[in-house]
DNA sequence: CTAAAAGTTGGAGTCGGCTCCAAGTCAAGA
DNA sequence: TCTTGACTTGGAGCCGACTCCAACTTTTAG
């Protein structure tokens, strides 16, 4: 049988571009789970913790907040989500944010496109706050033909 | 000829959801330009206030720091950007970093895809910090197809 | 005239997310 | 044997981004 190849903190740390203290910590607020040790106490990682922190990595890069990355370990640790309904509820609702995100993204990205090759243009954030209403789940495909909302320079 | 119309800063906080004491913070920070006043001393708010300020929160939500933020309110402030070729060079760049949030982002809506609808899968993030080569420039377009890049679950 | 509502200021406090110690353990090399 | 280096722990400190407060000035309503 293979061997599971092993990782040090350091290396773990290399490869994920997260610190080994910044680690330690994660691990600290149990946003990751006790990592196993060797004899002398070193923590030790395997591929698969370190797409776990790549994960982690990937969400912190996107905003969020430690601790609305939580569901996403949980999901990533156990086997099947179905067995939690409320967690998948979770995901979901995480989606669309993500997705709205998206949209925000592309229209500052729009922004920055008018800037460049005109003078004055001022785009506009979709918004899930105002008016309460759910958010509009924005596909990535319906996205990319985000038009321009309105505009303020001279005629 | 017509009244620009003007609003409080509790109506710009309601219109923009950005809150009150956060406006007067970003005005004091010069993130915005000191608003205008009335006789009493009370801010103004205008259509293009509102829009700088949706801006901010649009860029913040997507965990971007407030110093980043300042070359976007240099460009949506003044004229041209083509006059300030730093600027255009600052810009192009966040550019590429939110291009390469987007396909993060993706990845993310991937992974709770895959969670989603069958039960264990990783998903990777691309990793910019990796081996110091450039960010790749994904298109918005090139990311609506984005794959699964590797698969650890069942055939 | 008084009271409540909506603003102003400066400054202090809070909280999340690290980041940096100091003190200690262990393993390998000169 | 001594030192170097990679790790461990607990805890303190720091910075960014608010958030709250006290003291004050209007303005509006009753």
């Amino acid at each position: 049988m293979k061997i599971a190849p092993a990782y040090t903190i350091k290396q773990t740390a290399d490869q994920t571009g997260v610190t080994e203290d910044t680690i330690r910590y994660y691990e600290k607020i149990a946003l990751l789970p006790r990592a196993e040790r060797k004899d002398n106490g070193h923590r030790v990682y395997r591929e698969e913790d370190i797409r776990t922190i790549r994960l982690l990595s990937c969400l912190k890069k996107t905003g969020m907040p430690l601790e609305e990355m939580r569901p996403f370990l949980a999901v990533s640790a156990d086997a099947d989500p179905a067995d939690y309904p409320e967690l998948v509820a979770q995901l979901r609702h995480h989606r669309e944010n993500i997705v709205s995100q998206i949209a925000s993204l592309q229209q500052v990205v729009d922004f920055i496109d008018m800037k460049l090759d005109e003078g004055r243009y001022r785009g506009e954030c979709p918004d899930e706050e105002r008016s309460g209403q759910k958010t509009r789940p924005i596909s990535p495909m319906e996205m990319s033909h985000f038009s321009v909302a309105g505009r303020t320079g001279k005629p």
